[in-house]
DNA sequence: AGGTAATTAGAGTAAAATTGTCTTAAATTT
DNA sequence: AAATTTAAGACAATTTTACTCTAATTACCT
């Protein structure tokens, strides 16, 4: 699975908070949307971080778009949920049981890099405009 | 991540079977790629059910390529490796907790086909010729 | 035909990643 | 000051991935 379920809450999230012109805070969403409130908190905190929503804390707080909607991008979307990119198939982590003992010698390492190159210009060609209709 | 160790074992052994004018033994393989023996075998097992390979049990057995490398996709092993085809996001296995009861009326179900349609896509359209190299 | 080299099948285990919870602290508004 | 809301971090549950083991079966080879 090349993204996870806090990517698809995040997805469903923006688009309700993008909606709103009040700040949307973690538990109004966590109704709304029936996601668990504190993975749901998680989420969001990872999104204001990585500078794709504002929060504000206090009553009336709440969460709102940092940026117009076709200025963020799934992949930064996804690399800010997940902690990293998505990724393809990610050996660098497995460098000390590798067959190969690294890339340089892999036989199938240019079509993961090629593969991988793929997908991340489609994450980045694709806005949160561009996938949220209407 | 989208495709697993199994289906980078399953490469590499393709790559290393397709050398070869002989059956190839699992351990022969294991030894060669430093795979794990057992975790091996299965994945052979599973290309093998799904026609990918034949296996010849007994003496001097081992695997051979059913087909010509043009003729096998990518698709095809990973599906048959994993158990299913590689998957974006597998919404229909959370069909108890999804937000949105189902894809009728979620917001992101849109993107998410259209975005499994593309990787689809190019793993039809990568047969084991065009990824392995000489 | 018998021995052996191999795959097949299936249950079971271990480790890692994902998903989710809880509790306490910090900040903001009223 | 009180109420509300996010922030942070440790922790627990669940699921997936990765891998093992044992026993059975099949087929080659002499």
């Amino acid at each position: 699975m090349l993204i996870t379920r806090a990517t698809e809450y995040a997805l469903l999230s923006l688009d309700y908070i993008r909606k709103s012109e009040y700040p949307i805070g973690a538990e109004q969403l966590s109704d709304a949307l029936n996601i668990p409130k504190s993975f749901l908190a998680k989420i969001l905190q990872n999104l204001a971080k990585k500078e794709i929503l504002i929060s504000k804390k206090g009553a009336k707080g709440g969460f709102v778009l940092q940026k117009e909607i076709k200025d963020v991008t799934l992949f930064d979307i996804v690399a800010a949920v997940e902690g990293r990119p998505a990724m393809v198939f990610d050996c660098t982590q497995y460098t000390d049981t590798c067959p190969n003992n690294g890339p340089k010698n892999c036989t199938i390492s240019p079509f993961l890099v090629n593969f991988q190159k793929k997908i991340d210009a489609l994450l980045h060609s694709l806005s949160l405009e561009d996938i949220l209709s209407e």
